[in-house]
DNA sequence: CTGTTTTTGTCACGTTGTTGTCACAATCGC
DNA sequence: GCGATTGTGACAACAACGTGACAAAAACAG
């Protein structure tokens, strides 16, 4: 009962050389050679982790992934992506498709085993922090069970958008969350439109939190953060 | 599902040697024996790297190294010139052309070797370090993820722009970057012209990074550079 | 079903931060 | 020393962000 790992790739060698290597590693695998197959996969088992190659002989796997990400039950599903080099990274990474990470390649298995961890690890904190049903961080206390925000003693009233705003941005803490992935993961728009929207909210969250505002940090050209540490 | 080496050359003997070579060592190798072979090829399957003689039967390896520079898809493939002595050295590895390095005719092969490994360990070791969340240098620590810089103990309020600069020169660490690769990639302009604005941006950042700024060395006539080692 | 309240997206404006350019000083290589 | 190149500080144009106001949309209550 290991963590599954489904592997879209349609080079014969590169998927075995990726299968052996992700088993010994204690990993289980499925493999799909195209993007349909993907698809199947997907729906018949949840996956811990998708690594795909963006060239498949059906479709793109930016479908695929976008796919994914559309998918309710299967937005929390963290997508590694394959791509040759130069292929707007951008892209992969940000709005369009939503990846959580790329390997270059050619690449070096090694490299590539190293961030499979890298990235379920990350994923593991998140989820277990969502399913963590309380949290401090300084004077601020959220309790997921109960959907309640309080700082020091008092009592936050959150709207439903400003409470996902903060869960993700906590639970994300550290981590610099640009407009564009908090536009896609509150808001669940697509949009590289310039909106002033993340802004006001983020505003209004801000003056809710009281000192613990202060937390959120603002990057400029970029996003925002919650800082991991006492600020 | 090696890395796959592009040869441009048309002399049928040092083809043939430089492909028994590159296989030996476990590349694959396609040839092009023309500049518009080359692009075709190149149109064809995106290679690792590039192997260029500036001699050829129909247009400059020039241009043709040019063409790669300006397609956003292969901007970054790595390109590894032949050149008969003497041919403007300057031009080949500055602007004009933007190639990453350059072997002088006639040449062991060895050596040729060599030049190919080190160029090809360097473009993984890049495109790993784009993705690493933290690095260390010195006292300078760069938190990828978070987007936050830090001299020793002090935290480095940096601007977008200065922050790119930032990890454009680390991440390419020890190799000097012209005014015109900087604009480029950091910038975004194709420009040529003779513009202040690096030398004031680098300024400002060497200023901000205090004792760390002595990391960043000027390259006379050409642009700056991030050292490797501890200045 | 209707009126009220809450929530949310958008806008405009002021403020602040950022950036390109320039003039001039300092420095380097010869 | 001389010319070319780079460092430096000032500054104005510009862009990004914070903020408050407002109206549309949604949720809610009677």
């Amino acid at each position: 009962m290991n963590e599954l790992i489904l592997i879209v790739e349609d080079e014969a060698d590169l998927v075995q050389s990726l299968e052996y290597n992700l088993q010994q590693q204690g990993y289980d695998t499925r493999v799909a050679l195209d993007g349909q197959s993907a698809l199947e996969a997907l729906d018949e088992k949840r996956p811990a982790l998708v690594v795909l190659d963006l060239m498949l002989p059906d479709m793109s796997g930016l479908e695929v992934c976008r796919w994914i990400r559309n998918e309710e039950t299967m937005r929390a599903t963290p997508v590694l992506i394959l791509t040759a080099r130069g292929e707007e990274i951008d892209r992969i990474t940000g709005f369009e498709a939503g990846a959580d990470d790329y390997v270059v390649k050619p690449f070096c298995v090694d490299e590539l085993m190293l961030r499979v961890r890298a990235i379920l690890r990350r994923s593991q904190v998140e989820s277990q922090e969502l399913h963590a049903d309380k949290m401090q961080i300084g004077d601020l206390f959220i309790d997921f069970a109960a959907h309640r925000v309080r700082v020091g003693e008092k009592e936050v009233e959150l709207t439903p958008l400003e409470y996902q705003l903060l869960k993700v941005l906590v639970i994300r803490r550290g981590r610099t969350q640009s407009r564009e992935v908090l536009l896609r993961d509150v808001w669940d728009i697509e949009a590289e439109v310039m909106t002033r929207t993340v802004d006001t909210h983020m505003q209004r969250l801000r003056a809710k939190l009281e000192q613990c505002g202060e937390w959120i940090a603002t990057v400029r050209g970029v996003g925002y953060r919650f800082e991991a540490e006492e600020p």
